[in-house]
DNA sequence: GTCTATCTACCTAACGATCGTTAGGGTCGA
DNA sequence: TCGACCCTAACGATCGTTAGGTAGATAGAC
């Protein structure tokens, strides 16, 4: 069994095509943004024409929530995962910036939502509730998992959590405007070695 | 005595004219990325209309770079004027994320250069280049201060200066999307709990 | 089995807005 | 008179979006 598909919040059919559409998005609002992803481009990577975006997805909002909807929830289930196949909550912890260290690994991205975050001005209502969507499964799982590991006091996990999600989100974007992927890893360490992150 | 001006290293008139279009785009960028920054907007803030941005400027990349370089320039100053101003190395780098608070106090700005960061792929090689260097700036700067106040050992100052500036940049970013300056206050703290930061 | 109606998934072509940019002209102080 | 400074007007490109049409699969009626 691999991972499984997450319930359609939005109406459309089901085809393959919208979660192409979806997937090349992604890659694309991640190396560009929200702003820098248009229905040209787009339609090109999928082998389609802008037009016919518009057969699965409403506006350019409906797109950008339901791509960031996707990323979540993605990113949740590989946070489930994660969990399911470590030995201990420590060893989960300690594999976290592994999720956000493939962004990197594929063409020099960053996390969806990091970029999107610094687009909030610019951002459709919809997108802003999806990005935000991302940092509560991010923060709820690392909150959890730090209190569940011992790492810090119950009662502070929420704030170390945070604390954690917003220095991975930082040594990303960091990591990027080198193009460097060691630069990402000497930053994870830094953290491990400062104390923000358990040795 | 104020703040010295920096040399300037373009050519072209000497005019306030210049110095406003600058500072308005900074504004703009901070808010908006250089992708959002366009001329229509920047002249109107000016008070004038967008060809003539082009008595200033040769063109956008052009413009974007002069915007980092002083962007840059300027908190190199106010770096120069923290440490002047401080009693010991330890109290100016306890001081440090406070520059970094000022522009979400300004309308929920983020840094120019972290906007520009996740912008790179699309960033003119100019305009890089002055991102670099303010992350140079920076870098430099935190290296120097974490040795002279002997928070770690000279040889790893460097990597963690790195780390300093990668987690106060990713700080900015996660209060930003919640519009919530007390966010940015309490991951500081964190990074202080942490060990990150010195307490 | 075949005709027909419907639906999915895509297309071409174009709309109005907005973008960076340029040409060319006016105004005013040195 | 000349250059600094700003203007109007427009260029071609690109943006999200819409109208309207076509090929193919499907399903129900006869």
């Amino acid at each position: 069994m691999t991972k499984h598909t997450s319930a359609r919040e939005t109406p459309g059919p089901a085809s393959g095509s919208r979660v192409r559409i979806l997937a090349a998005a992604t890659r694309i609002a991640q190396a560009h943004g929200y702003g820098g992803l248009n229905f040209r481009d787009l339609a090109e990577a999928v082998g389609i024409k802008a037009a016919s975006i518009y057969h699965h997805f409403d506006s350019k909002a409906d797109l950008g929530a339901a791509v960031a909807r996707r990323y979540w929830q993605g990113t949740a289930d590989a946070l489930e995962e994660l969990l399911a196949r470590s030995p201990d909550s420590l060893s989960s912890l300690h594999r976290y910036p592994e999720l956000f260290r493939k962004a990197l690994e594929s063409g020099n991205r960053i996390c969806l939502c990091s970029f999107m975050a610094a687009e909030t001005d610019d951002l459709p209502e919809v997108v802003k509730a999806e990005v935000k969507a991302f940092q509560d499964v991010n923060i709820a799982w690392l909150s959890k998992v730090l209190s569940a590991a011992a790492v810090v006091d119950p009662a502070q996990s929420g704030q170390r959590a945070r604390a954690i999600f917003a220095a991975i989100a930082g040594a990303q974007l960091v990591a990027r405007s080198h193009a460097d992927i060691a630069v990402y890893d000497a930053l994870v360490d830094s953290y491990r070695n400062a104390g923000l992150l358990p040795a």
